[in-house]
DNA sequence: GTCTATAAAGTGATAGAC
DNA sequence: GTCTATCACTTTATAGAC
């Protein structure tokens, strides 16, 4: 585990906490430095003096959501590839590796879950735009890393083709973050399980379907040449 | 067709035509009313003469945007239930309706293909927030439309099920709109088509193999995806 | 209808007292 | 380090002249 620069205590921890509920709950663009001092109880000066700037702030506290999401997808991924030792790891188990630390960091933030997410869906939708640059950096190479997971359990499917279907999936699970709250409104009390982790589930497997589209399910051994056309 | 009372010139237009376009290059947030008025070559009070605020101008720049698609997204629809006269429509012929619209518009619309595509993708990832109550319902009933086409389709998804597969899918397609050139990056020069045509017919594909998954292929007659690649 | 001038409130950032 | 006071701007909206 990488070990972030960051207070455990103080009026930076304040700051910070305060800034990360009220970006959450508000959204990025609707909350003031005079908002987040307000919350964290400094005066106003307090954010410009331990972080230079609003904007700053920013970073920071999307990199501390970022991050343990970040090491634990890349934690996972490894124990999976030890798991299935060089064999290809099966796809669902690699989606699930994406989406579960999310639903982790969630129970571990001081947040409420419903902002959390909306929180996350954010900073994942405007692709890590303002995050610090080595933390961007990481960010590539989780996206590198997953992506030749996906390019060893689904070797017809061409590398352009992956890369537009992980973009599509991506979006599925932004979406989900964000408006978690729409599907529940059509679905009146019928639901079967309302849980994150149930929709998460079902995010998996249509991701999971959506990723194979035109792969042919391996029946018992390796079929005759596919050379499926990846448009 | 529904008409909308929208001018066809005159002041009224001009700052619709400003707005859209700033909205679309930089953003709802990042647009003032002088931003507008500079661009449109009015005084900084006409957006409040003629709209009331700069909300409510908003609006209708939302409005003209997701209505014609809204309307080729229900006459194709409804022609596609004509076409297969009470069957099932094919799921892939469905997504297409949902879709392509979207590619037909920004062809008939003044501003670059990029930025109309990000202002869509804008306006329907906010779901509708923002625009006039009558418009609103105007969406919640195609997508029950849709929604019933796709269960037509797909009997033995449950209705939740369905809902929030509609709901990855969606959040695809937002993505994409939003997020086009992420994935082009990556696939520098070797990409066979980069059109949104083609783009958009990934999409397509993933999204329909989404909306199946479990759904046991039906064998009877000639299966596969032949005579689906309209794009 | 069009325009200027201005109100009233908010913004990020900072100088300088303590 | 903490805080107040304030700077220099920007925001939406509107009153009132033309």
């Amino acid at each position: 585990m990488r070990e972030m620069t960051l207070p455990e205590s103080g009026p930076k921890r304040k700051l910070l906490d305060a800034a990360e509920r009220l970006f959450a709950e508000r959204g990025m663009d609707a909350v003031s430095i005079r908002d987040i001092t307000d919350v964290a109880k400094t005066n106003v000066a307090a954010v410009n003096y331990h972080f230079g700037s609003r904007e700053a702030l920013m970073s920071w506290v999307m990199a501390r959501v970022v991050v343990p999401i970040h090491e634990e997808r890349l934690a996972r991924l490894d124990g999976l590839e030890r798991k299935w030792s060089g064999k290809a790891v099966p796809v669902e188990e690699i989606i699930d590796a994406i989406a579960k630390p999310i639903v982790g960091q969630a129970r571990k933030s001081g947040l409420s879950e419903s902002p959390f997410y909306k929180l996350v869906g954010r900073i994942f939708a405007q692709q890590a735009d303002g995050l610090p640059k080595e933390i961007e950096a990481q960010l590539v190479y989780e996206n590198d890393r997953f992506k030749r997971a996906f390019a060893k359990a689904l070797p017809s499917v061409g590398e352009d083709e992956l890369g537009w279907r992980m973009h599509f999936m991506r979006g599925g699970l932004i979406h989900l973050l964000t408006h978690q709250e729409l599907p529940h409104r059509q679905a009146r009390g019928r639901s079967a399980d309302a849980s994150m982790d149930a929709i998460v589930g079902r995010w998996v497997r249509f991701s999971a379907a959506g990723l194979r589209e035109g792969v042919e399910p391996v029946t018992s051994s390796k079929k005759g040449p596919q050379e499926l056309f990846d448009f």
